[in-house]
RNA sequence: CUACAAACCCGAGCUAUCGCUCCAACGCAAGUUGGGGAGGAAAGUCCGGACAGCAAAGGGCAACCCACCGGUUAAUAGCCGGCAUCCUCUUAAACAGGAUAGAGAUAGUGCCACAGAAAAUAACUACCUCCAGCAAUUGGAGGAAAAGGUGAAAAUGUGUGGUAAAAGCACACAGCCUUACAGCGUAAUCUGUAUCGCGGGUAAACCUUGGGUGCUGUAAUGCCAUGUAUAGGAACGUUUGAAGGCGGCUCGUUUGAGUUCCAGGGUAGGCAGCAAGAUCCUGUAAGUAAUUACAGGGCCAGAUAAAUGAUAGUUUAGAAACAGAAUCCGGCUUAUGAGGUUUGUAGUUUU
């Protein structure tokens, strides 16, 4: 279990084209510029966390610029994986996508401090909804 | 030697920690160990192929593409060599270097800014002839492209004859051009002789001539799994042919019992394609070269929301440019930091 603190390997991440449809439809979002993140529980038999991450071509037209994005935003969420721990019920699954909103590449800077920021949110909001 | 420009080469190394993806071995498994892991442009998608499907890929028209010759190649609009024309340099010429949108303007149609009389079946000024008129620097009719000026371009140039004045009107020489013959060369072409002829440019305007192209594009395509429905309604039809295929149209040809619409439902997962190839490296040989042949050696990304990264330190040169494979190759075009190499700007010969 110590070494797996840090891994995001295929089985973590986000795959099911159903999923995430599903996400973007149903999910649940927090901001924090230059970040959005949507997050959703779904019921499930095997308790395992799935993320993914998505830059808008729109704004970013290079695909080096999106890989670099998207490369820091996995780096983020791999580091600070374990704030999300155990914040959901034992049937139950976290699924999160994280999405760049910013416009400039200047802006990706922010991620490895605000990324953490909003893990912590969802935690929190996930904790308040299940003490109500 | 310095500066600038162009082409080519190169496209950062090392250490530690934490990670990603593929392959192999081991393991019941979790996993462990070892190895591979973006580019010169991976880009633009502008050409050319391979491969696959459309029935077996046919004729005509349309559309599109190409356009001096030869070679090279799987193929090309690429590349190599040659020819022609133009440009650079020069008083001039040859060499040298550079460019080419290099079939046809004598098939036809159109267009040619400004200036100019006129931009193509040329008459403004000046010239000549005739008529009118007392005469005039007058008026009218005609001839005439020799002179003037305009323009990027003005009817091939010079001379002589000729004429009222003129004119390729005639002749001589020259230039261009058509055709024929001869010679060098595979050929384009070049040289020579004879000959028809001489009314500009533009085909990157339509067009004509010659040649070529069937269309689509790996989200192709084939297979497996899952799921449903053999539910329901309507129309047309089964040799008196519904509905299609041959992806522009048409001719022709061909399949032959289902097809289309309404309403509703399911799936959207895996395998192959898909990583050993017009392959890479080295050497030898052939060729002016592009390129080819042979020999030896190597295996060098393969993902599917999509791996190749992050942090810290350090070195160069300062926070290292342009930039990320997606079926695969060959080219073209464009982007590109520092450094390096070569070439040119400023060349040679004759007079």
């Amino acid at each position: 279990m110590e070494s797996k603190t840090f891994s995001y390997n295929a089985s973590e991440k986000l795959k099911s084209r159903k999923l995430l449809n599903r996400i973007f439809a149903e999910g649940k979002s927090i901001n924090a510029y230059p970040l959005k993140v949507l997050y959703l529980i779904s019921e499930t038999t095997t308790k395992q966390n799935l993320a993914g991450v998505g830059v808008s071509s729109r704004h970013f037209k290079k695909a080096v610029e999106r890989n670099r994005i998207k490369r820091l935003l996995r780096e983020s969420y791999r580091l600070n994986k374990n704030i999300l721990g155990d914040a959901v019920f034992e049937n139950q699954q976290l699924i999160v996508f994280f999405l760049f909103t910013g416009k400039d590449l200047s802006d990706a800077t922010l991620i490895s401090e605000k990324l953490p920021l909003l893990m912590q949110k969802i935690v929190q909001s996930i904790q308040n909804k299940n003490a109500n």
